[in-house]
This record gives structure tokens, sequence and C-alpha cells, in this order.
DNA sequence: CTGAAAGCGCTTACAG
DNA sequence: CTGAAAGCGCTTACAG
């Protein structure tokens, strides 16, 4: 079963391979209705497919965007952008290429080869990596603190502050994640939370590792019990998921939310939503950046300016915890 | 700043583009050890990178699998798979390439024209397709009911079911979720759970949508109200999140789990074990599934059979809400 | 041990 | 309006 070429077409429809080119790409020269017509229905009824290798290989340039995952779990971050991304490249006749981030050949060697139209990274890269890209004129997109996906951890964290001592809070907790792929988010959210709490002249937080597990977490949370050195009135976790951890670990002690310790998330999660109490968090609008950066790709494949970065795309939720 | 090819690395090192290719692609002929070491050095030096198109085009097929995306969030699932999937084909010096389900354009003509070693789908392909692919010898993975990953819907429900029966319940509900996008899976399990009640000589589960809100999941959770008529002592829910809403539904109603309500759920996420009471539920091993899966794609592009299915990726979990 | 040559399938100046 | 020809970058028989 070989492959149907365009001059399979071409001799089925009577034709040169010029014609067939032409009439497949739509191509400026004008091309009689007939001739169009039978290249089509030729076309058709041997189910041809240009080939992406020799296409890309005479214009230098592929149909895809390569996407460079982090090391880090992303859960609805990724589920929100893979959707968005794939979508809305396909409606352009584009495909999304994954790639791992823990490769250890040189990311180089990737898109040299590949030849992508947009390299979208999910984590910044190497500055070398940077310039070679640049050198090569090869389009680069990061979500750095620039890009709005990954962006405001510091706001976030400094939100999570604003919000307790507003309502009268003044030993804050913090209550970050277990897992060592996202300590560098959560060095940045609690660096946010610290210098909220230097600004406002309250006193450092309490920082924690609370993991999502109730009896770990009971453990944990002794530490910030009322009766213990480091009590705090309140606890800003990393994000919902370890605030519902939190939350496990307070029940354990008996202790009551909001009106012991309240406890403030991030994410805005449907589970989140549906905690006793309802917890209060700060939305980081995955939705929002996600369309924010499909936006972005495709601004930077029509080389046109990058869309404007959309406005709050940090804001807090109140409701029962905090 | 035009592409550096093997012909510049020939120039570089005083070789011809035959040489630079066996040294590169570690050919069987033998090549002179210091030709070699020029080789390589040149190649290094000059940032060679070997144009996946030419290469694709030269030996009729790419490094590219072929992924394509259902039309429903998968959440943890597609999380875990591709973490794997990505991972383990990098290893293999392999990309995956994304494409979204919805594309109106006829799947044909992507696999035709990208040549990827291995299509994979999350979703059944039509007859057609699976037809024309096996035509053209491409390689196809589709997780259906052989598969292992998306696997045992109906055997997950009926677990759930027999755990219940089992702990005394006679009458019991089932909890589906409100997305639409995943109406096929959840009538499978309901379908399992329905069975299973006829086999034990149970009345039919009283099916009930309960959306992923507090105030929606207590509305929903008045029709199994022990005071109305489709009271039930256990309901099956179809995961942990719509588990996690009928916890908050029940509790809104100041009803008790697991004395007044028990509650089932599929998944065994974090999230339920966090809740209060943690729940019982039907592990559906994401992790195993996911390499599994990946098994089978590297298996397929060895040509080896595929792996055995993992044992047992269905059982129960045992806590404390039902 | 190394090189000259063909050919994968496409598109696009260039000629008619 | 249509076609013959070149060339994108690679690999691999085939000759030396």
């Amino acid at each position: 079963m070989p492959r149907v070429t365009s001059a399979d077409v071409a001799r089925a429809s009577g034709v040169s391979r010029t014609t067939v080119s032409y009439v497949l790409n739509g191509a400026a020269k004008p091309i009689s209705a007939t001739t169009r017509e039978r290249v089509l229905a030729a076309a058709r009824d041997l189910g041809y497919a240009p080939s992406a290798a020799a296409r890309a290989l005479r214009s230098g340039r592929s149909d895809l965007v390569l996407c460079v995952l982090p090391d880090w779990p992303i859960g609805a971050v990724l589920d929100a952008l893979i959707e968005h991304l794939t979508e809305e490249l396909c409606a352009r006749g584009l495909l999304l290429l994954l790639h791992h981030g823990r490769d250890p050949r040189p990311l180089a060697d990737l898109w040299r080869s590949v030849q992508p139209r947009v390299v979208v990274g999910l984590t910044p890269f190497s500055a070398e990596d940077e310039r070679a890209m640049a050198r090569a004129e090869v389009q680069v997109l990061t979500t750095g603190e620039h890009s709005g996906l990954v962006a405001l951890q510091e706001r976030t964290g400094a939100l999570q502050v604003h919000h307790l001592a507003a309502t009268g809070h003044r030993r804050i907790g913090y209550a970050a994640p277990d897992d060592d792929r996202v300590a560098g988010f959560a060095a940045q959210r609690l660096a946010g939370a610290r210098a909220a709490c230097a600004e406002l002249g309250l006193p450092e937080p309490v920082a924690l590792e609370v993991p999502l597990d109730a009896a770990a977490a009971a453990r944990a949370v002794r530490t910030w019990h009322p009766d213990a050195a480091g009590a705090v009135s309140a606890v800003a976790a990393y994000n919902d998921d370890v605030a519902l951890a939190v939350l496990a670990g307070l029940r354990a002690h008996g202790l009551r939310v909001p009106d012991d310790v309240a406890v403030v998330g991030v994410d805005d999660t449907a589970l989140g939503r549906l905690a006793d109490p309802p917890l209060t968090t700060v939305s980081q609008s995955v939705e929002v950046q996600a369309h924010h950066l499909a936006a972005q790709v495709i601004a930077a494949l029509d080389g046109q300016a990058p869309p404007p970065r959309p406005e709050q795309v940090v804001h807090l939720v109140r409701r029962a915890s905090a």
C-alpha cells in the first residue's frame, strides 16, 4: 500500500503535478474550473493528503507548535491550556507538539530539527536557548513574569495576607505544599505573603508543609494550634487542595473554621467551593490565562503585536472560611 | 541565519555527507576513530541538528506519535497519560503530537500527512478510519474495552453496588455528573450498578444528576432524603468529585454520612481522602493505566505483542463514608 | 574505510 | 492556462 502522492493525483486527472499543487493550495494562478474539478475529484477519490514532511522540507517550516512542558504537574492549567491550544491551532491547520521538559537532550536539537512555527514554554528557557532561538528567528513564548499564565505568584500570596489582615488577623500561617516540583511557585507565593506581612507590620508568617494526607496534615497543623508556640489565627494555603488538607488537619484537632482559625486558598476550585466551610480563595482565572496564552500564540503566528494582558487575572473570592 | 545542514558538517570536517550520516547515525559501517571525532566535533561546534522533515521524507515515517484527544475533559487521566507518554517517548527520541478530536477535518488527512509511528486514540475511531489505518499499516491503539485505560466502567459501577449491598444497603442512589461530555462513561457505570442491583435482587438504583455546586447539590439530594419518595440509604457516585458534592448536599440537609446515607465514589483522589468522612471509593489506578498505555505504545513501536493487561485495575478502597 | 548519486514528495520560479 | 525542472536535507545502496 504505497503512499498516494501528488503525482498519482496528477496522473489520475491527466494534468501535471504543478497544476495539482496550484489547485490544492489555492494558488493565485488562475486554473480553469474543469481542471480544478477534475483534480479535486481525483484527490478525494484517491484519499490524497500531502506529505507534511515534504512540505516542511520544501518550505523550511513545519505546521507544528512546540510546547515544552515543565517538570511539575500542572493539572487544571495544563488541561485548560491543551484544550484551548489544540483547538485554536487546529482551526489554523496547526498541530500541538508536546515535549517533556525533563528530557536531558538540549532543547536546541529539538527545535532545530522540528522547525516549529512557535515554541511555547510553560517554564522559562535558559538564556542560551533564548539567544539561539532568537538568532534562528524562531518565535518564542514563555510564560514568565510577563506572560500572565504563571504570573503574579507574589501578588497571589500578598492578596491572601491582605484579606486576612483586613479581617483582623495578625498571626498568620503559611501552608506550603509537600511536592518539591512546585516548590518554586510556593516560594514565590510565600515571598509575597511575607512581604505583605512586613508591609502591614505583622509578624513573619509561620510557614509549614502540609501534605495532602489527613494524618500528616493533622501532625503539621499542631504547630499552629492556639496553645502552641507557633499559634496563628489564620492560614494562607498554597492552593485550595492544600487548604482542604489544612481543614482536615484543623478538624482533627477539633478546631473550627473560621472561628478558631481562618483559611484562605488559591485557585477557586469546585471542590473548594464544596468544602465545609466553603473556601475563601484567590482565583487565578485559569481559563482566562489559557485563553490569553492561546491568543499570544496566534498573534505570534500572524506576526502581530501580543494581545493586551487580561485585567485582574488574580482576585479574591470571599466565602465562609476566612 | 541559514540552517546548518549535514553538508556544512561535511565541509567543516573535510569528509562527505555520507560519512557524516554514518557517524551521526552510528551506522554498521566502520568509521575510523579520527574521522568520527572530527565529524562529531564539527557537528557540535556548528550546532547541527538533522532536519526532522528531511529524515521523515527520506524514511517514510516521522518520529511522531499522534494522540487524538477526546471531546471531554479527562483531568487526572490526561495528566498522568501525557506525563508518562511524553516522557517515555522522549527516551526513545519520539515526540507526542496532540490533536483535538473536535476537529472537523477527516482524521485520515492527519495521519496520512504526518505519518506517525503510532496513532493513539483516547476515544474509539470510526470503523472507516480503523480500516483505512489498518490498510495503510499504521499502528493504532484505542482505549476501548480492551485497552485498560478507560476500561471496565461497568465493573466499577457494579463494584460500588456490591460493596453497599454487602454492608446491608438495599435502596441505592446513583449520583451522575452534570457534565454532558462524560455522559457516556456515566451511563456505563450506571448500567453496571443497575445490573448489580438486579443480580442481587435489589430495587433499581435511583439515579440523579448532582452538580459540583453546593446549592444545586442540596436541591438534587432532596430526592434521596429518608422522608422522600426516592429515599435511599446509600449513594454510589460517578466519581469522588461528585461524591464530595453529594456529601455537601447531604450536609445541607443535616444528614450524616455514613449513618443516614452511605456514599461511595470512584478514583481514590487525594481530596476524597481528606473529606469528612474520608471517602470509600473505587480506585481505577490512573497511574497503572497510564503506564499500561505507554507500555502498549512502546510495544506497538517495537512490533511486539501488547503487554499483559494489569491485574485488578479496579478495586474498592474502604474508608469511612460507606 | 570513504564518496558520488539517486530519490523521498513537495512547491515555485521559469518557460511556454 | 499548463508543464518541465530544480531543489529543500537526508540516507543508503553502490562503487571504489
